[in-house]
DNA sequence: TCTGCGTTGGG
DNA sequence: CCAACGCAG
């Protein structure tokens, strides 16, 4: 890499189209190459080497490098440490959009001062949220921390300019031309193609319409599904926000939480380990591991909640309503410490995200900010009569639905909510 | 040299 | 959305 060329590196955002960092690098500078990173520091904390979101990054840079291709420029794909990938090159600059999470954040530090004694740059910008962290703050400058609030200061703010798209077209010109790249196969970074259909990158405008009327009915597909691709950035958050805009604000407030949870993953890292309100960090889990197993394979005799479990580990995915009921069954039901929970979908969702996840599990928990309140124990057979009244969704997903095969409930749900409640307010008094 | 309006850039 | 800029008149 000569000291002509700058770089554009791809992270989460893995898109040409409307893509903030990658606008500014090909408007300021000239012969612009696009650089991908496996970074073996992720990496190698997956288990799986079928693991189903490394088969999608993959397909989804073969995309970005065949559309590059075609700019007659190319993108240049490396694996491993990203700190010592950039210690070895010599760029005129570094443009990347930024990334919230607590890794993330050292790892980019410590790029930049890698860097900087080459007197590189690195140039950051916002490009996974409509707001950043610091634009959506408390009169007194302090972050939110109570959605609402932070909601209508969200909306307020809100203009055509926000949700505006980068013409990132316009500068094409400006990459830098060179033939062809060598793309590593996926073996080569140590994994293997996992068959599995991934959510279209498609806005389904109906479904978005109807999306406050039929979110909660996980039998339906009622839901947008686009949350692996606003994961990996393969759709932009600005298009989706101005198709909320016209089309269904209960759909743009799922959008807003997005948004919170970076803010708050931002300003409270310590989440990543602790729960928000430190007083449920004196919770006694029980952690009883056998009863871990059996909500891990779905088998705790709770349809609703097995069917949820089973759907995650057949796809990777999971409705929200289900993902809300199997967590407070976890953490309230058999009080297993609600980390043990967003590991295990850490491990499994293709949409997995840090900060959604964690605010996820602790509002479920109770031990988030603006969380459900503790003494709210979802009642698994109520929730699976409101909500899937007619058992299409658990028999869609438990074939040993209503026969003598179904295992009985591990726990009985009176007997199991005046536990939680008992347990829980020792640790909170 | 002043004014008005379409275009562009900011994030 | 709003400010700055450039060009026409």
């Amino acid at each position: 890499m000569d000291q002509t060329s700058t770089i554009f590196w791809f992270r989460r955002d893995l898109r040409l189209e409307d893509n903030a960092g990658l606008y500014h690098a090909l408007r300021n500078e000239s012969d612009v190459v696009c650089l991908f990173i496996f970074d073996i520091e992720i990496l190698n904390d997956l288990e799986d080497e079928f693991d189903k979101r490394v088969t999608f990054i993959y397909d989804s840079l073969q995309t970005l490098k065949k559309q590059l291709e075609e700019k007659n420029t190319s993108l240049l794909i490396l694996y491993g440490n990203p700190v010592d990938i950039f210690s070895e090159i010599n760029p005129k600059a570094v443009y990347t959009n930024r990334d919230y999470e607590p890794y993330a954040r050292r790892r980019d530090e410590s790029v930049q001062k890698v860097l900087a004694l080459k007197g590189c740059n690195l140039h950051l910008f916002k490009d996974q949220v409509i707001f950043d962290t610091n634009e959506i703050l408390k009169d007194s400058g302090d972050p939110y921390t109570i959605f609402t609030p932070y909601s209508r200061r969200w909306k307020s703010k809100l203009n055509k300019f926000y949700a505006k798209s980068y013409p990132v077209e316009k500068y094409f010109r400006n990459f830098k031309l060179i033939p062809p790249l060598p793309m590593p196969s996926l073996e080569e970074v140590g994994f293997k193609r996992a068959v599995t259909d991934f959510p279209e990158r498609i806005i389904k405008l109906k479904i978005i319409q109807e999306y406050d009327k039929q979110r909660d009915f996980p039998a339906i597909r009622g839901t947008s599904r686009l949350s692996i691709h606003l994961r990996f950035g393969t759709l932009s958050i600005r298009k989706v926000v101005q198709i909320a805009l016209k089309k269904n604000e209960v759909w743009l407030n799922e959008l807003i939480w997005r948004d919170f949870y970076h803010m708050i993953l931002w300003y409270f890292p310590r989440v990543e380990n602790n729960s928000f309100k430190p007083a449920y960090d004196k919770i006694s889990w029980r952690n009883n591991l056998k009863e871990f197993k059996a909500w891990c394979e779905g088998k705790t005799g709770y349809p609703i909640v097995d069917a949820g479990m089973r759907e995650l580990n057949e796809t990777g995915f999971m409705h929200n309503r289900v993902r809300m009921i199997t967590a407070s069954f976890l953490t309230k039901h058999l009080l297993i410490d609600w980390r043990w929970g967003e590991a295990y979908f850490a491990k499994k969702l293709l949409d997995y995200d840090m900060a959604a996840n964690n605010g996820g599990w602790q509002w479920a928990a109770g031990c988030g900010c603006d969380a459900a309140p503790y003494f709210r124990v979802f009642n698994p057979e109520l929730q699976a009569e409101k909500y899937d009244p007619d058992h299409k969704y658990v028999k869609a997903w438990l074939k040993e639905y209503g026969t003598d095969k179904y295992p009985c409930p591990i726990i009985e749900h009176k007997f199991a909510r005046e536990r939680a409640l008992k347990v829980y307010k020792k640790a909170l008094e």
